[in-house]
DNA sequence: CGTCTATATGTGGCATAGCCATATATGGAG
DNA sequence: CTCCATATATGGCTATGCCACATATAGACG
């Protein structure tokens, strides 16, 4: 797998999974690997930092929680404007597989 | 459109057009941005540097075609190494997709 | 005849986002 | 008491596409 391939597609998936519930980072990393099946595999030194970009862009918002027994863990969750916004990032997804479909022969046939 | 989206498609692209036939460089980049109706557009100054890169790679081949009454271009056709990783390259998309829209609920529907 | 647009190829420097290595810290299993 | 999974964080590297710019010719339009 071309490791290029992924760039770009972070967000949606953050997003989504994000849209299901508040979920903290490593949990969130370790879902798209399962999910996945194994295909996708961010690093969390890449999930990070698109984190802390997403809250910037205020499309999520996180907290700090600590629980006895656990270590603290940051939960992130969709803000309004983020929730607002995933439609439009699926159907730009959606085009853009299209698009590569109507050029390369590549659909699932 | 989100620019990012677009690493590392070029080469299934690029591939699965001269899988028709002998194209050259600008062709390749007009041609890309009528089938996708103008979603996807590559600059032809990503474009050429690809195809010197398939070429180095063996999977591609270049030649200068000089008509009389045209500009001098460069005519690219798969090689026979080309040819054969085109399938692989064009699984690995179906499978990325696939992979995405297993995390994302981003399918058609 | 001059200018403009489309065609055609090419290069240098920039930006972005993911990768690797590394660091820190805790809970639980053995 | 060591190791692994969990959990967050950062600095530097790399790849690939983007922008600006350069060069050159054919054809249209005035």
């Amino acid at each position: 797998m071309q490791p290029e391939l992924k760039k770009g597609t972070a967000e949606v998936l953050i997003l989504s999974l994000l849209d299901d519930r508040p979920r903290h980072g490593y949990e969130i990393a370790k879902l798209i690997e399962k999910r996945s099946e194994g295909i996708l595999e961010f690093h969390v030194a890449s999930l990070y930092p698109m984190l802390y970009r997403l809250e910037r862009r205020g499309w999520i918002e996180g907290r700090w929680l600590e629980k006895s027994g656990q270590r603290r863990r940051r939960f992130y969750k969709l803000t309004t404007a983020g929730r607002r916004a995933l439609p439009a990032e699926r159907r730009t997804w959606r085009e853009f597989i299209r698009a590569i479909e109507r050029v390369a022969q590549v659909g699932d046939a």
